[in-house]
This record gives C-alpha cells, structure tokens and sequence, in this order.
DNA sequence: CGGCCGGTTGACAATGGTCAACAAGCGTGG
DNA sequence: CCACGCTTGTTGACCATTGTCAACCGGCCG
C-alpha cells in the first residue's frame, strides 16, 4: 500500500525517476498494460495505483459483486473461479505476473478469484483507469488485444474441457504451464505448479483423484518428474505434446 | 454481394438515405457494431461492407488461415468450432443476428466456422475496419465491451463443460437460447433449435446420443415439446432454470 | 424405388467419479 | 520435544454416467 506520487502535467516526457519505486522495480512492465505507455502517461497511471501483498487463498474478487477495481499482477499466481449453487467449482484460468484481471466484467465481477501463493498485486480503480483510456487511445487498443488472446485461450480451454481425456488434460495444462514460463524467458523443461490438486482438477474439469492417478501415470511412465517445492521436470517436450494430442 | 455506395466526407451528418439498401433494412442495425455510430460514419462502414448468402454448412472460416475479413451475423446462424488431430471436435459458440465474428483473433484465425442453415452475413475487410478504429474510438470501445461480453459467456461455458451433467448441460442450452430469443424481442417460451443434435453434441461436449436420449427424457418428463421446424416448447421456464442448475 | 442422412433407441463397455483408508508434512500446544 | 490434529496427496475398491457400436425408423432427394 505505498503510492502515492505528483503527477506532472507537463507536455514534455516524464524521466523515469518520476515513477515510484515499485513501478520501477516492476519486473513485469515490459509485459503489462503498462507496455503500452510511455513515461508521462506511466506516471500518471502510476499515480491511481495501489500495491497489494496477498497470501494463499486471500480473496481478491467475488462473483456478482460490484467490480471497482480491475489489477496486474506482478508477482505469484491468482486463479479465476465459479461456482454452481450446489458448490461445484471450475477454475477459468490461472494468472501470472504481467497478466491482467478485470477485461471480462460489466458492472460486477463475473467471477471470483484469490491467491495462489504469495502474491502481489497492482491495484487500479476501475472508473480512474477508464476515464483514462479516453486520452490514450493506445491503452485501449491494448485491452482489446489482451481480451483477444483471452478469448483465443477460453476457446483452447472450450476445447480441453469438452473433447480431452484426463490424461490429455493433464499434458495440455503442464504444456501450458511450460509455455507461459518460456515465454517469460525460463526453462520450459521445468515447470512451477504453485497450485493444489485440486485446484488443478477444478481447471480442467476432473477430480483431485483423477490428476493425483494421472500424476502417478506419468511419473511411472518417466514422462513427467516431480521435484522439491511444486517444480515438475518434463525431460521431453515434445513427448508431452503428443499425450496432450496437440498439433 | 450487392455494395458500393459514394462515401460521403463532409462535415455534416449524412442523411440515412445515403445508406446502401442492404443496410436500410438491416434488421440488426441496433444491435451489431453499427449501434455504436452515427450515419456518417454507418456510411464509410458500409462503404467497406460487402454481403454474403450462405446456406447449411457452407465454410465460412477455417482455423489457422490468414484472417483477411471479420463480419456480423445479419440472419440465420453460425457455430464456430476447433478439431483435434484425430477429428474430435468442439463447438465453442454459435452466433445469431447481431454477433460479431473476428474479435478473437491474431493474424490468423483461431478457429473455423460455418454457417447453420440459410444465413446472411456482413463482411468488412479487416486491415480496412482495423484503419477506421483509429477514427472512431467508440467502435473500438464497442469492440472491446462485446469482447468482455464474449469472455463472460466463455466462461459460463467453461463451468457447463466443466463441471455441470448432461441433463444440466441440456437445460442450460435451452435456457441460453430462450434468452437470446428474449433479447431480441422474440417469445422466450419457444425457442429455435437450427443445428443438429451432433452439432449440439458437440457445444456440450457430449455425443448424439447422450443429446437425444436427454432431449427425449425432457420430453418425456413434460419439460419441453418439440415442435415443426426445429422449434422447441418450453412450458415452464422456471423448471428449465432448476434442471439447469442455474441462480 | 432406393439410398442416404439425421434422429432415436438398446445393449454393453469404459472412463472417470465416489467413498474410504492411509501416508506425509506442518503448525500448535501441552 | 513430542503428540496431536489438520490438510494435502496418494491409492484401492467399487460404481455410475456417458461413450461405443449397432440396429432401426422416417423423410428427402435423386
């Protein structure tokens, strides 16, 4: 909860050093919404953030409540959910630092979601945030981008839920994981699964027994191995796609 | 594939008669991307626009072609769809006058579509609709608050793939198209039921015949009727919303 | 008339769910 | 310091929902 910054005005570029320190530390600025901004207008979307420490299972939205804030998340994981009346669960996705929470709402949060581990966050009240895509066009073309590969991605997951087998399931989704964190620039062969089984299972449509037995399956089968601290080791990629029947 | 109309560049408004006839008597005007402009700028987008008759099963898209064009539903239906390797197939969404189809996507088209019965479509050259965001940011805005829309119905789906029986997934089916039909003005208590039973399978991540056994049931049980032309009676909404596991 | 397609129904199989027991890790408090 | 209980993950036995395979029906079109 440190923030606050003067927002400069001026016509003339913003140095860096305007930027409060948490936004200069921010190691996901290049891959945020922030990407789109240059200086001046990074200090001026600095100046209505808020930052957030969150633990394992802290609440961050709630389904069906009034949607005020939209967020980055800049460091840990944070896992989208609904629920059926009779508790049922399904996990719609799993965010990362860089990723963004809030495209998908009207006037309140079609979701829930919380914490997954450690977590920091990069809070923006949502009426600020869209008063402000009015002067920056750039931001706007920004989101529509981000929904867009949203949509692509809820269509991979249309596709996993109602054609995969569990097997299948589980290598999509551990692929999925390898992908993000390349694209982070890590080791795709080591992935880091913060979330529990049944966390996993509640994504991908199946029972905490289902992915404990399909784990089990595929560390017999040296297709996957699991290390100290939510690591898994997948010697190779390319056998991982082929259960994960994907081109 | 009637268009072509002068566009007008002046300042003031053009009066609606400047507008190509198709257009004119254009049954979605209000509710497609259209709503969000004014005629002079209806004008310069139907300056773009060129119109398509499809019949049943006529490819409208395919998954992994360069996306050169997006359009808007005008009649009939579409349903969108992704295949796995070996041929499995998942429906991901049906479309119906007023919808959209091309906010997600990258260079290329994620998914392939085809149309479901006779369907006109409204076909706007991307690279060309792309150039006119730039002049006219409440299009891009109305792109961005369908493809939030699209997201939240991605991801009530997620739920019914996930996590609801084939019964519930029937129900919630029915229940969504009864809305749809609302929306539209249309009676909520009949609804149309264009595609097929496997086309239907396959939106629910169910076979043929788990659809039919359940649409059998239901009748069975009194929930619905089935009537001449694809249309389905649903006497009693509240007890579709029950069986759907629906708030 | 005949063949094809879409839809329905039946018999049977299998994937994944349910219920239960157990093991391992961890924090708390006696 | 260890015992206890709680949570998470694993495994086993059994079961049920849904899928598979096949037959059949009716309508439509050539």
């Amino acid at each position: 909860m440190d923030t606050a910054v003067p927002i400069s005005t001026g016509d003339k570029l913003c140095a860096p050093e305007c930027l409060p320190e948490s936004c200069r530390n921010c190691s996901v600025r290049h891959l945020a919404i922030c990407a789109a901004l240059n200086t001046t207008e990074m200090v001026e979307l600095s100046g209505i953030a808020s930052f957030q420490e969150l633990q394992n299972h802290d609440p961050i939205t709630s389904e069906g409540e009034v949607a005020d804030s939209v967020f980055n998340v800049t460091a840990g994981a944070v896992e989208l959910y609904k629920l059926l009346p009779d508790g049922r669960r399904q996990v719609t996705g799993f965010l990362f630092p860089g990723d963004f929470l809030g495209i998908a709402m009207n006037e309140r949060y079609s979701y829930s979601s919380e914490a997954v581990g450690n977590t920091r966050l990069c809070r923006f009240p949502r009426k600020k945030l869209e008063a402000m895509l009015d002067r920056m066009p750039q931001l706007e073309r920004r989101l529509l981008s981000m929904a867009s590969n949203e949509l692509i991605q809820a269509q991979d997951q249309m596709l996993l839920l109602g054609r995969k087998t569990a097997k299948e399931k589980l290598c999509s989704f551990l692929l999925n994981l390898s992908k993000r964190a390349a694209s982070r620039g890590e080791d795709p062969s080591v992935v880091h699964v913060p979330m529990s089984r049944s966390d996993i299972g509640d994504y991908l449509g199946l029972t905490t027994e289902t992915v404990s037995r399909n784990f089990t399956q595929l560390k017999t089968k040296g297709v996957i191995r699991l290390l100290e601290g939510g690591m898994v080791h997948l010697p190779d990629l390319e056998r991982v796609r082929e259960l994960a029947e994907e081109a």
